[in-house]
Order: C-alpha cells, then structure tokens, then sequence
RNA sequence: GCCCGGGUGGCGAAAUCGGCAGACGCAACGGACUUAAAAUCCGUAGCCUCGCAAGGGGCGUGCGGGUUCAAUUCCCGCCCCGGGCACCA
C-alpha cells in the first residue's frame, strides 16, 4: 500500500464525529473487573481551555487510557467549577446574567475537551452552578448545623474592597487578596457563618500518616504547617482589680523569666481598662495592620498602665500591649520572656523592659547565657522556685500540672488553623439555606423547603452590601416555626465548598433524593488518582479532606481520606513567567490544535519535560512531535501490507520493540516519566526506518500494531486510523494492551566501557551472562585492551559484569 | 529567617541501584530529492586543543573540599534560581 499523507485535521475530525455519542467512555455500574477512579481537578469555566489545562488532562488521560486497556472498569468524570466572582463582574461589563455567560463558557470549553479526545464520561458531568447540585450543598450545611459544625459569628474578617466581599484565611496571600496581587485585605466586623473545621484539626492531622508516600511530601508538609499543631500551657496572671488573663505558651518552664505580659491590640482588657492613651494607641496599631499587610513590620507597643501577678513567682509584672500579638492565635495575649524567645527579646529591649535569664544550657552555667540575644534553646531550668534544677521537659510537665491543680490553667494545644469562614457577600454562589426570624432566631430552612434557588432576574451593580439584599422576593419570607415575616440570609457559600465534595457526586450524579447513594460511593471510592495543580495545596485539598471526615461522621462514607493517590503536575511556563490572562501570555488549546492537532498538542504536553515539573511551552517543539507523528503514519501507512524483507533485521528490532514496550508499561507502572516513554517510541521509530527493508512481514505486523497500540494513550486520534488502517476492528482503547515478551527483549551481546585506572579507553562487545571472571578474561583476549595494558603493571581489576571493567594500573 | 524543590550543551531534557555524561527532541550546519522552495530522507555536532588526514590529547553535570578503582549520583561547606511558610508565643 502506499505510504499516506498525515492530515491531523482529516483523521481528527473523523473520529471526532464517529466518538461523539461517547459510549467509548461509559464507567459501568455493575461491573466485575477491577475499580480504577482517575480524576483531574475541574475548570473554572472562565471561557478557554489553555495548554495548561490541557497538560493536567493530558496526564490523566493518558493514565485513563492506559488502564481501560489493562482491562480496569474505569471512572473518569468531568465537570464544571461554575460558581464565583468572575461571572458577577462579567454580568456587570456585558449586562448578561451570570448563569447565561457561565453556561455559554461552559459550552465553548467542552467543545475543546472532546476535540482533544479526552475519555470522560460525560453523562456523569457535575454543574456546580445548578440546583440539582448547589441543593445539596444547602443540604450538607443543615446537616453541619444539626451537629454544631456550623455556627454563625460576629469576627474580625478579612475583607477584600475589589471583591467587595469577606476573603477566608486561607484566600489572603501575603496580606492582600489572593485575586488582586498588592490590594491590602481590610479587617472588618461582620456577622459570618463558619464551618468547624478545628473540630477536625486533629483528625486532618493525624491521617496525613494514611496519606504518606502516596501524596507529594511537600503538600503534607505544607498541611502539617497550614495545620499547626503546637503543644503548651494555657495559664492565668492575676490582673489587679480585674481578675485572671489568660495566656497560651508553649515554654511554661520559662515562667519564672516572664518580665511584661503583652496583650493583643484587640483584647477585651486594652478596650475596658487600658490607659486612655493606650487605648487610642491600640486603635492606630489595629488601623495601621488592617493597611500594612506585607512583610516584616516593626514591633511596636505601649504600656497599659496595668499590672499582673505570676501565680508561680508571685511577681508583679506589667501589662502592656504589642503590635506583634496576634488575637486570632491562642488567647490573644502572651508572657514575654526576653532572656528566651527572640520576639520577646526584641520588644523588651526596645522598651527597656527587663531580661531575665531562668534557663541554662544542660553543660552549662546559667552566667553563661548570652545577653545579647535570645537562648530558645530546652535546658535547665533555674531561679524558678521549687522547680530550679529540673530540665525543661520535666519542668513543662510538672508546671502545667501545679496550674490545673491550682485551677489557673492546664496543659493545652493550640492550632493555627481556624474555623472555615464561609460567608461571602456575593449574588453567584450557594444561598446559604437560614432564615432570621425576630422571634426564633436563627431557623434553618427545612430539607422539604430544599434548593433555596438563586434568584434569576438580578442587577448586579457591585456596589454596597450583597446582591440578594435587593432582591425583595428573595428576602422577605415567612418564618418557618413560627410563620411570622421574616428575612432569609443573603450571603452565599464560598465556592470552595463546591468542590469539596464534587467528586462523589461524580458517582450519582443524577440522584434526586440525596447528594448520592452510599452503595456507589462504596464501590468508586476513595479516588485511585487525583491529578491537578500544587497551587491547590492547602485551599481545596484540606477542605475537601474536612468534607469527607464530617461525611464519614454522618454516615455517608466509611472513607476516612477520599484521595488514595495524589499528583501534581507542573505549571505551563511562557517567556519566563506563568501562564495567565493578566500577563497576556496564554497559549489557547484551539489555537495549538488548529495548526498541529489535537494529538501533537498533547503530545508535547507529555514530551516537553516529566509531568511533575514546570514545562515551557515553545511552539517549535510541537512541531517536532508532529513530525513523529508524521513519521508513524507514513510508516505504518506503507508497511501495511508490504512483502516484507527478508527478516535479517527481524532479531534486532524485535529486541527494540519489546524493550521499549516494556519501558513505557514501567513508565504507566511507577514513574509517569511520560517524556522518556514517548522518546523510546521515537528510538524505536528511528530503528524502523533505519531497517524498514530488512524486516520481515511478520515481524512487521507485529511492530506496527504494538508501536499503535503504546502511542495510543498519548495520541488517540491517529493510532485509531493507523488501527483501522491496518484492518482492526473496534476501538483502540478497548483492545488490551499488549504484553511484552521478555525473551525477545534480552540482548544477546552487550557492549562493555573498558577503563584504565577509570578512565575510557576502548569498548569490547561480549555475550551477556558473562560473570566477573569470564568477563575480564575476554577483555584480557581483546587485542586493544591487551595493548592498553601491556605496558603497565595491572594492581587490581573491577568487573562489573554487563556494566564495565576497570583496570587499575600502575606504570612500569 | 525557616522548610521544600532545582542548577547538566545554544535550548527542552536523559542517565531508574555509585559504573560509557548529554539518549530523545528543538534550533543549527552539510548532503540527497526538487527548475526552485517547502515537505521529506540521510548525515554532522559538549567545549578546548594537536594533526594535511585517519586519528590523538585535555577539560567538562553551579562553586570548593571529601569518600571511592569509579561521583550528575553519596558526605561536608558555600553560591544562585523557583516555590511554600513567615511575628503562631
């Protein structure tokens, strides 16, 4: 047959409209061949799929691909992020609803998904922005409300003045808005809704264990610390005419060194009895941190006026405050002991404040402590009363213990993680399902009552408080315990509630009677693989964790984690920087499909660098993988049905065949080193030609079916041609995938690096198998080697058979 | 400041357990085909150096040391880049 032309936009197009039902892709619900649940994180529908996008896809397709063949039953889901900010400001640009801008996007973006051929099931798609969904979330937050997870508070809150609207913790970066880099986050007083999340601190911490080896290390790491666990001492000073303050430390064994007490700039006791000029004092710190944000600020502070007793000393000390206590951590007020915490050092050398060292190091003198600087370390614990002489671990213990005793404090933990803030003053998210009656309070709406649905008819002007407040209908209702009038909450959920718990709606998605049946949750769960970005370290993956934690705590789950195994890939690099709108640099996956293919965009994607690293996207190197692409269809094209040759290079590329389908089946296996799976296929494929007359037409056969079937998770649409091509039935991702031969994988020679004294000199070609003796006997017989060292005395000889020899040689 | 990654040709990278550094690809150069170009196919190529040539020698994985017959790989000390955390008491 003579060889074809590769027209990507012909073949790409074909099998684009043969696919378009999508029963190719069908998880089966009753199956008896193994589960494997492979998911990529969803898009935002912000309107294009760029290539970064289509790298994170890439990966799991592939990997999908890969295991419908080794004969799994294989759940691989799709859906859409679809609530938040972007489509409220697109409503007020362009006077179009956000439903109608997110679904229109949402549209275009899915059109790109099945040109690039990805394998999703796309009857199980999940519309965060939908009743059938968002209902659901309501449904969760009454079930957190029955338990106490969830709970209503006026707090300090971080608030956004572009977005208008309250940011959680964990959405503030470097004290400015996660979306708009360099505007300072305001502190604000609001009434806001949280979700329990320190309810689960513990747990979230602890089952990192489960989690070892199989998600990167450093996104446990950066959970560990998001997390923050810190054992200590809550303890009581006696505050003169007002009673005990309590304070969090996690050396009580430096108590007897405590010099000032600090309080918070927002503590109660600075507002009802500091100093007048304490007091206003406080207020310009407070002000002056809501606008600072960034970096390293001075530490600055002021004295209350008020002094306290240390219950253990008996010491009278004073009370001031400082910029650097911070209210939302422990108890918003610390003991300052400069001789031993650096921050405290700083402070009381600035104000004068007294430095009293009460801990030495285990071989030293307590004299020999520096004054100069903070000594943080653990020691020996001196000038401290009964306690003097004990090392600071036995002090800890017994310290916490007198306190409890005493009834002024107790040993205690601390985390740095806070409750959830969920609240957001925004029209496009999850009503949140209370009404505020004058008479009952807080009500929550009944299940019967389920979704509270977004009102459609809105104008959304970014100004003042949130949208729903202007939308009578939506607020005034009546009360349902009492039935009087009454105001439904406005505020709407954050939407990484949404995806905290999308993916077990993956299994159910059309369930009308709950978020999913429980029995096919048991069946998909928990999630073999979770591909997606490292920027979702903390954000998604900890709430998500949290979501799954209270689910199993209901009853809807036995999962304790619902992520087995995680990866990250990396960043799509472009001129230097990441690819994003605001830069201008985004390449769009139409635009690359466009000129090259849906088949070489992925391609790169995969060849350019190993997936977990960041990759830049040069355009030329596309080219090059279209070309290979090319390279293998004009070859299969025209070795079809060829006579063949006469075989004499049959043994040798076979070898290569098999070794190279053994490297990618490893690759698939462990390493995901995609990059070097696709270059062993271009070895092979220069191998082919360099011998294309000299194989023989079986053997042929079997090169060209094996090297279609290897390429085809990485490049579906034209291994599908090449298949029908070659006279195949069926679909290429139903066939198996193909077992290496290991006998025709193993060389018979092997070509050995001979050293003198470490250093190549020759290389000689012997039989594998060869052990240390016989491996250096040969090299003895070879001719050049023998010459090598025929004028030198031969001290010691390494062997390594099938890698090297070495010969240590000293000079005559 | 602390905690992770990373640093290899002109470029993206490879070397899986301490054993031939630079596979594969991009860009480049040379040749074939072509009226010509594109496409395609074949070939050259780390750097320096000696030689008319065949061929030879030296250097080389951020820098400096160490272990070893042998180090991109292991150990110690630095430098640079990227990311995360950053008054968490």
């Amino acid at each position: 047959m003579p060889e074809k032309t590769y027209d990507h936009n012909e073949i790409e197009l074909k099998w684009h409209e043969r696919w378009k039902d999508d029963s190719l892709y069908k998880a089966e619900e009753n199956s008896t061949k193994p589960k494997y649940y492979v998911l990529e994180m969803l898009p935002y529908p912000s309107g294009a799929l760029h290539i970064g996008h289509i790298r994170n896809y890439s990966i799991g397709d592939a990997l999908a691909r890969y295991m419908w063949m080794r004969g799994y039953n294989v759940l691989h889901p799709m859906g859409w992020d679809a609530f938040g900010l972007p489509a409220e400001n697109a409503a007020m640009k362009n006077q179009r609803p956000p439903r109608e801008w997110t679904l229109a996007n949402i549209e275009k973006m899915k059109r790109t998904h099945r040109r690039f051929a990805f394998s999703y099931d796309w009857d199980r798609e999940v519309t965060t922005c939908e009743p059938e969904y968002y209902r659901w979330n309501q449904w969760f937050f009454l079930r957190m409300l029955e338990r106490g997870l969830a709970y209503r508070k006026k707090a300090l809150v971080n608030w956004c003045p572009l977005c208008a609207t309250v940011l959680a913790n964990e959405q503030v970066v470097d004290g400015c808005c996660w979306r708009h880099e360099g505007t300072p986050v305001e502190q604000r007083a609001l009434e806001q809704w949280f979700l329990r999340t320190t309810a689960y601190a513990d747990a979230l911490l602890n089952d990192i264990s489960q989690l070892e080896g199989k998600w990167p290390e450093r996104v446990l790491t950066m959970q560990r610390n998001w997390i923050g666990r810190s054992e200590g001492a809550e303890v009581d000073f006696t505050l003169d005419g007002y009673g005990p303050v309590r304070v969090f430390t996690t050396r009580i064994d430096t108590i007897y060194g405590a010099t000032c007490l600090i309080l918070a700039p927002e503590h109660e006791i600075v507002r009802t009895m500091a100093s007048p000029e304490a007091q206003a004092h406080a207020k310009k710190m407070i002000d002056a941190r809501a606008t600072q944000g960034l970096g390293d600020v001075e530490k600055e502070g002021c004295d209350t006026g008020l002094t306290a007793i240390n219950r253990f000393s008996g010491e009278r000390i004073p009370v001031w405050v400082g910029n650097f206590v911070l209210m939302g951590y422990g108890t918003g007020a610390i003991m300052a002991v400069p001789a031993h915490d650096e921050r405290d050092f700083e402070f009381c050398t600035k104000y004068g404040i007294n430095i009293r060292p009460v801990i030495r190091p285990v071989d030293g003198a307590l004299a020999d402590v520096p004054l100069n600087e903070a000594f943080g370390n653990y020691g020996v614990v001196e000038n401290s009363g009964q306690y003097s002489g004990m090392p600071s671990a036995q002090a800890r213990k017994e310290m916490a213990a007198h306190a409890e005793r005493e009834d002024f404090g107790k040993a205690a933990v601390t985390f740095r993680i806070k409750d959830w803030g969920v609240s957001r003053q925004r029209y496009w998210g999850t009503p949140i399902p209370v009404i505020h009656c004058e008479k009952c309070g807080v009500v929550p709406v009944p299940d019967d009552q389920l979704p509270v649905l977004l009102p459609q008819q809105i104008q959304i002007t970014g100004k003042g408080r949130s949208p729903l407040d202007e939308v009578p209908e939506f607020v005034n209702v009546n009360c349902p315990q009492c039935g009087e009038p009454a105001r439904r909450e406005t505020d709407t959920m954050d939407t990484f509630v949404d995806s905290s718990w999308y993916f077990y709606r993956y299994c159910d998605p059309k369930n009308t009677t709950a978020p999913y049946d429980s029995k096919k949750i048991d069946y998909w769960f928990p999630i073999d693989q979770y591909i997606g970005g490292v920027e979702h370290a903390i954000l998604h993956l900890i709430y998500s964790r949290f979501w799954t934690k209270v689910m199993r705590d209901i009853g809807l789950t036995t999962c304790d984690e619902p992520v087995r195994k995680l990866f990250t890939q990396g960043m799509v690099i472009r001129n230097g920087t990441k690819m994003s709108k605001s830069v201008g640099n985004v390449v769009a996956a139409d635009d690359v499909a466009d000129k090259h293919g849906a088949d070489s965009a992925r391609l790169f994607a995969l060849f350019a660098a190993p997936p977990e690293k960041d990759v830049d996207w040069i355009d030329a190197g596309v080219e090059g993988v279209y070309r290979f692409l090319g390279r293998v269809f004009r070859f299969v094209t025209r070795n079809v049905d060829a006579p063949g040759g006469d075989g004499s290079a049959d043994k040798d590329v076979l070898r290569k065949l098999h070794q190279t389908l053994q490297r990618i089946t490893e690759d698939f296996d462990s390493r995901w080193h995609f990059n070097t799976s696709i270059a062993q296929m271009m070895e092979l494929v220069n191998v082919l030609y360099a011998e294309e007359s000299r194989i023989s037409a079986a053997a042929m056969r079997q090169c060209l079916e094996i090297l279609t079937l290897m390429l085809s998770p990485f490049a579906p649409y034209v291994t599908q041609e090449l298949w029908q091509e070659m006279g195949n039935e069926g679909a290429v991702i139903k066939q198996s995938w193909p077992a290496f031969n290991a006998d025709l994988a193993r060389a018979t020679d092997v070509e050995i690096p001979v050293q003198i004294n470490g250093k190549l000199r020759t290389r000689i070609t012997v039989p594998v198998g060869l052990d240390k003796a016989a491996l250096e006997a040969a090299a003895r017989a070879d001719q050049s080697v023998a010459t090598l060292i025929s004028t030198a005395t031969v001290v010691k000889v390494i062997a390594v058979p099938e890698k090297l020899i070495n010969f240590v040689v000293r000079p005559n």
